[in-house]
DNA sequence: CATTTAATGTTAACATTGTCAACATAATTT
DNA sequence: AAATTATGTTGACAATGTTAACATTAAATG
């Protein structure tokens, strides 16, 4: 019946067409605007073909926030590793880039960070190892690094670590969700958080 | 028909039972769990009374935000201005007070500083200046204070108290969404933020 | 007090969405 | 070539927010 798809009945990597479709909407819309439909309409296949690559809806964007993490894994990485650089100015670049992730993806950036699938976490644990994990041991490794040059006092670094992430990860929520207006003064606010996050941990 | 139900065919305070039905549900189950089916079929009446009192189901929603809002203004207002308390000690039980309410209503926090009706906001900004904008002037006013004591450097009281606001929810909005694990050490943790905090602000 | 009007509540129906079962078609294996 | 598996489609279902038409009570009005 159909004249022009004739050339693949079977999509060939649907899966993946599913994911990036999906990563996109999720991008553009939000998680809550999205919709099962709509993603395999964009792609010209039938609804119920998701159900052959994932289990649910839930399941596709859990691969979703896979695609996430990696992404940022991705992006971070070269940032942690960069030893032509000092520990400061990969921690600076480090903390900037995570806040520039977030505000240029703010609708991902929810997603990986937010309350669902909170519980399906463990779900995708192996990943969290690989990234959530890495990007916090990274940060230890870095700590560790700092202390050893008297930037930061010797304490446990995963409690250092965990007060530069909830600055960090708190001055990127409360600007993508509204609560902080996005204004002229953002790199002044920025500036204040890194100085005084310095300043604190030392 | 109804035999039981014959003296209140009309409910007599729908709306707010409607309204704090609905703020129970948010607490139990979440935003995304609650229905208006289900809310009304707690309350014995039918479906669609709600809209005689609401437009919508995120006009509800907006209520109960509101309601949300009240009770933290009740909540800290006493807390700001306990002036037979120091400023260290009224900004201490502040920080402490505002990080147990985010855990001890973790569903209700992330309704009032997530994501969803960030543009409605404009909406309810009535009640925005007198609690949300309030807290913020309220800090604002302890930070002048601390100013005063050399606390704190004199410097914009509106960044310093982005600076402690990003800080705290930012703790906050990790442990609820369980992005740090709720264990043994939390106060640890609270304590190496706090500290760490006035020590930046310095 | 009687009547009219407004307020409030109910029922039936609809569109949208995720999901599943039954069927269809293509790819792969034997 | 036949059989089996993988993949895609269609039709149906239940749940949900919403609306329209109707019912009942409260309030206002004479």
């Amino acid at each position: 019946m159909n004249v022009k798809k004739n050339s693949t009945y079977h999509h060939g990597n649907l899966k993946e067409a599913l994911l990036s479709t999906a990563l996109q909407m999720v991008e553009e819309e939000g998680l809550d605007a999205i919709t099962l439909r709509e993603i395999t309409q964009r792609l010209g296949t039938s609804r119920s073909a998701v159900y052959r690559h994932f289990e649910s809806k839930e399941d596709l964007i859990k691969g979703v926030i896979k695609q996430g993490y990696a992404q940022m894994d991705e992006l971070f990485t070269p940032i942690f590793r960069d030893q032509s650089r000092s520990v400061e100015e990969r921690f600076e670049r480090m903390s900037r880039a995570y806040l520039e992730f977030a505000i240029e993806h703010p609708n991902l950036y929810r997603l990986l960070f937010g309350e669902r699938f909170r519980e399906e976490r463990e779900g995708i644990c192996d990943y969290c190892e690989e990234t959530q994990a890495t990007g916090l041991y990274a940060l230890i490794g870095l700590l560790l690094e700092a202390q050893e040059g008297e930037i930061v006092a010797k304490v446990d670094p995963m409690i250092q670590a965990a007060t530069i992430w909830a600055s960090v990860h708190g001055l990127a929520s409360l600007l993508i969700d509204g609560h902080l207006m996005m204004s002229d003064n953002l790199e002044e606010i920025y500036r204040h958080i890194y100085i005084s996050l310095l300043k604190g941990l030392r």
